[in-house]
DNA sequence: ATAAAGTAGTTTATAATATAAACCAAATTT
DNA sequence: AAATTTGGTTTATATTATAAACTACTTTAT
């Protein structure tokens, strides 16, 4: 009855992460630690972990002379997402 | 924007238990066993954990001569649930 | 020109959490 | 009566999350 959740997207910040990338076409590291009120460390962390996994795809840059990441998330990342939504409207009874 | 999520809830086995005991009146160690698929070790761990936080009641008897644990979710357990999914709702995109 | 402070991150260490293994007490089965 | 099963708890370990420390560079102030 109750499906296992995706450990990788049952955790608060890489929700928020994945939450933040669905609904926009990419967003920018410094965007995404405004947003989800994150220290750099951890958001650095759980965003390789995000990229490991295949669900989103990080490009790193330049904004003129200073540094620029953006993420965007992929259809993979999508898809898993989705599940995920699904799977845990059993434990919510939604 | 993004809600901060309960974190003694945000735990899949305990999200579980919680979910299982709020469609019911009580319910037994055992059977939350069965249904969670969990070790009963890693069960005993997060009822305690619960029921500190007053989310849920725990009670020792025996059926027969067999000890039998039974627990049943409190008011403020139910409130708790149903902040979360609210809380939750926000990053699903529900 | 250089020191101080800020930006954009990564790496590493530590704290918190989840999970499993080991254990206990009693009951049941062989 | 020994072995197995039931119903758990306690303790140790693995995993995960978080924060602190660091790197590399830019901008601003002196």
């Amino acid at each position: 009855m109750l499906k296992k959740l995706d450990p990788l997207l049952h955790s608060e910040l890489r929700l928020a992460i994945m939450s933040l990338l669905i609904s926009v076409e990419k967003a920018e590291f410094t965007y995404l630690k405004e947003q989800t009120e994150a220290t750099a460390g951890n958001l650095s962390v759980q965003i390789t972990k995000l990229e490991d996994a295949g669900y989103i795809i990080v490009k790193k840059g330049f904004k003129g002379k200073i540094p620029q990441t953006t993420c965007n998330i992929t259809k993979k990342g999508i898809e898993a997402f989705e599940k995920y939504v699904e799977d845990l409207k059993d434990y919510l009874k939604l």
